[in-house]
DNA sequence: TTGAAAGCGGTACCAT
DNA sequence: ATGGTACCGCTTTCAA
C-alpha cells in the first residue's frame, strides 16, 4: 500500500506521536530526532493517508456559511454546493445555506454582519462587487476564509475564487460568431447590466475576437435588459424593428429568454444569429428549438462544489488552494449537447 | 455528524458485530432482533461512513488491470488512469497498467489470455471491437468485472462502458458546421477508418444534424486516411485539387493534423471550414492558428480516471454503477478555450 | 522531550 | 445467534 506513520516511527526508533509531531511542527521534538525522522521519511516517500486523515477530522466538524442567491440563476450551482455536502457530511463539514440570501449590496453587507455574530469557520459567496459588500467580506476575511464563487470580489483578501474567466468566454462566443458570418455585417451586443462586471467583460471579450475576424459593423449602444425578459423582449424588438441589416445578437446575460421570444416573434429566427450565456431554462428552450444559435456555461456546478472542497481541505487538512483563481471551463452548447448531464464524481449521480 | 452503527446497536440494545451482520445479511441474526436493527435504522436515518469503509477497505487490497493503448491518442486517457491511481492508493487500489498493449486484435486477445494466468480483481480496458477480442473479453468477463473505455465491446457482458456517444457528437458537429455555411454548399466527410464503429457513428451523426439545416451536397466516397497523417494529407489535397467548390471538411478521426497542413497548403484554409474531433497536439495547433474552425472533445481524462472509481466502488463498496454506459461530454472547442486545462476534483491539479 | 493509549466508524474473527 | 475485541492510519491527550 504505502508507507505509514507506523512504519517511520519504527525506522526512526521512535514513537508514532513524536513522528506525528515532527512532522507537523507542534509541541517540541529534539532536532536530531526531527532530522533522522525527517530523513527516514524522505528515503520512503511517506505519504499521508487522506482517508485515514479525513476520520480523523472529523472528530472536529467545521461549519461553513453558504451565501449565495437563491434565484433561478444559481440553481445550479447550488445543487453543487448540495452534492458536496452530502459528499462532506462524514467528513464533519456542516453547511449553513443561507434561504433569502438577495442580490442586493445592502442586504448582503447585512447579512454578512449578522453572521459575523453566530460562529463560522468560513464563508462561501457568490457576491455583488460593490462597496458596501467589499467592505462588509473585508472585515469577515479577517477573522475567516472566504471563497467567491461565480462572482469575485475586487481588492478583498478572499482565500480563492471559483468561476468563469468572462472575458474568454466572451471571446470564445464572438469566435464563433465570426464564423458563422463570415461575410461580415451588423452585430448587437445587447448588455445585461453595465453594473455586471461579468456582462461587461463578456461583451469585451465578444468584441476583440470579432474584430479579429472581419469587418463587423457593432451596435453597443443598445439599452440594458436588467434581468427582465419583458425588458429585454423589447430592447430587442426595437432593435429587429430598427436595424433590417442585423445578421448578430450577442446577449451578456439576463433576459435571454425574452430576447429569443423576440427574434421568434419576427420571424427571423434562423436568420439572425443569436448568442447566449448560461443555461437557464428559458436559454436552453430557445437553443432546442433553433431560435438560439449557440450557449456559452460555465460550470455552475463545479462553482458550487469545489468552494465546499477547498474550504475543507483549507480547514481540515490545512492545504491552501493552489492557485489564487481558479476558472471553470468555458461550456459551448448547441442544440445537440444543451441539455446533456454529465457523471458527477462526487455523487455518481447526473448533474 | 451522523448515526454511527455503534449507537444504532446502542438504541436496538445489540452489539456492533450484529447490526453489522443485519445490514450485511452475512451470518445468522435472529429475525426479531433483524426486525427491530431494521426499524432503528429507518427511524434514525442511517448513512454508513463511507471514509470510515474505506480505511477499513484498504486491508484488502485490490489490483486492477488498465489495458489502454500506449498510443499519443490515449495520453490523456492515460493521465486520468495515473490521476485516479495517485488518489485511490491509500483505498487498497494497486493498478497495473500494461506496457505496449497495441491497437490490434490478435495482441489484445494474446494480452488478455496472459492475464487470466495472473491473478486480478478487475480488467479496465480501450478494446477493439473484434471477434478475437470480444472473445478474449467474454472469456475473462466469467470471472472477474470489466469495464470498457473510449471504445466499447459489442455484446460483451461487461459491467459498464464510459466514453463518448459518438452519433451525438457527430450531430453536434454538423450542427456547428450547418451554422457555418449557412448558404449549403459542397461539404465532404473524411472518414478515418471505415472498421472503426466511432467514425462512423460520427458521420453518421454529422451527416444528420447538417441535412436537417439546408440543402448541402455530401461527399462521402472519400479514401480512407488511417491513422496517418501523411495519407490524410493526400486525400484531403486530393478532395481540395478536385473540387473547387467545396466549402466544409469534416474529419471523422485519423491523420487530422495532416488535413489541416494540406487545407493551409492550399491557401484556402479561413474559406473552407474543418471540423475536427479529440484534441491531439496536432488538431490543437490548426485550432490555434485558425486552419481548423473547431473540434469536438469527449473527456478523455474522465473517460480514464472514472472506471477506477467505478471498479473501487464495485470491488470494495459493492455497488454497482447506476448505468451500464456512462457518456462523457460533448466537448465543443474553438480557438478560444482548446487550449483550457479544468480544475479536477481527484488530485486538485490541472487536466 | 518522548511514549503509551484511546478513539474516529466499520468490519471480521473468535468466543460464547 | 450474539457479544467482545482487534484493527485500518492518524491525531491527541495524559503520563512519564
Amino acid at each position: 500500500m504505502g508507507v505509514t506513520i507506523k512504519q517511520i516511527a519504527e525506522l526512526a526508533g521512535v514513537s508514532r506521536g513524536t513522528v506525528d509531531r515532527a512532522i507537523h511542527g507542534r509541541g517540541d521534538v529534539n532536532p536530531e530526532t526531527k532530522e533522522k525522522i525527517e530523513r527516514v521519511m524522505r528515503e520512503t516517500g511517506y505519504r499521508p493517508n487522506a482517508v485515514a486523515k479525513a476520520l480523523k477530522a472529523a472528530q472536529n466538524p467545521v461549519t461553513l456559511d453558504v451565501l449565495v442567491p437563491s434565484s433561478p440563476f444559481y440553481a445550479d450551482l447550488l445543487r453543487g454546493v448540495r452534492a458536496a455536502e452530502e459528499f462532506y457530511a462524514h467528513y464533519g463539514v456542516r453547511l449553513r445555506v443561507a434561504e433569502r440570501f438577495e442580490l442586493n449590496g445592502a442586504s448582503q453587507a447585512a447579512m454578512l454582519r449578522k453572521l459575523s455574530e453566530e460562529h463560522t469557520d468560513g464563508i462561501i459567496m457568490a457576491a455583488l462587487d460593490v462597496p458596501a459588500v467589499r467592505e462588509a467580506v473585508s472585515c469577515a476575511a479577517e477573522k475567516v476564509p472566504v471563497i467567491t464563487c461565480n462572482s469575485d470580489l475586487t481588492g478583498v483578501k478572499r482565500l480563492c475564487f471559483v468561476g468563469q474567466d468572462h472575458f474568454a468566454a466572451g471571446r470564445a462566443s464572438g469566435t464563433l460568431m465570426g464564423k458563422m458570418l463570415p461575410q461580415g455585417g451588423e452585430v448587437a451586443v445587447v448588455p445585461g447590466s453595465r453594473d455586471m462586471l461579468a456582462h461587461m467583460q463578456r461583451a469585451a471579450g465578444f468584441r476583440q475576437a470579432l474584430q479579429e475576424q472581419g469587418e463587423y459593423e457593432l451596435l453597443l449602444d443598445v439599452r440594458e435588459t436588467g434581468e427582465s425578459d419583458k425588458r429585454a423582449y423589447e430592447v430587442v424588438k426595437e432593435l429587429l424593428d430598427s436595424r433590417k441589416n442585423l445578421a448578430g445578437i450577442c446577449m451578456t446575460g439576463g433576459g435571454q429568454a425574452g430576447a429569443g421570444a423576440a427574434l421568434a416573434d419576427s420571424g427571423r429566427a434562423g436568420e439572425i444569429r443569436l448568442a447566449c450565456y448560461d443555461t437557464l431554462p428559458g436559454t436552453v428552450e430557445h437553443i432546442k428549438n433553433g431560435t438560439a444559435d449557440y450557449t456559452i456555461a460555465q460550470d455552475p456546478f463545479l462553482q458550487g462544489c469545489l468552494p465546499v472542497k477547498l474550504m475543507y481541505e483549507y480547514l481540515a487538512l490545512g492545504k491552501e488552494p493552489g492557485r489564487e483563481r481558479i476558472f471553470t471551463r468555458i461550456d459551448i452548447r448547441v442544440k445537440d449537447n444543451v441539455e446533456d448531464q454529465e457523471y458527477d464524481m462526487f455523487t455518481g449521480e447526473d448533474r
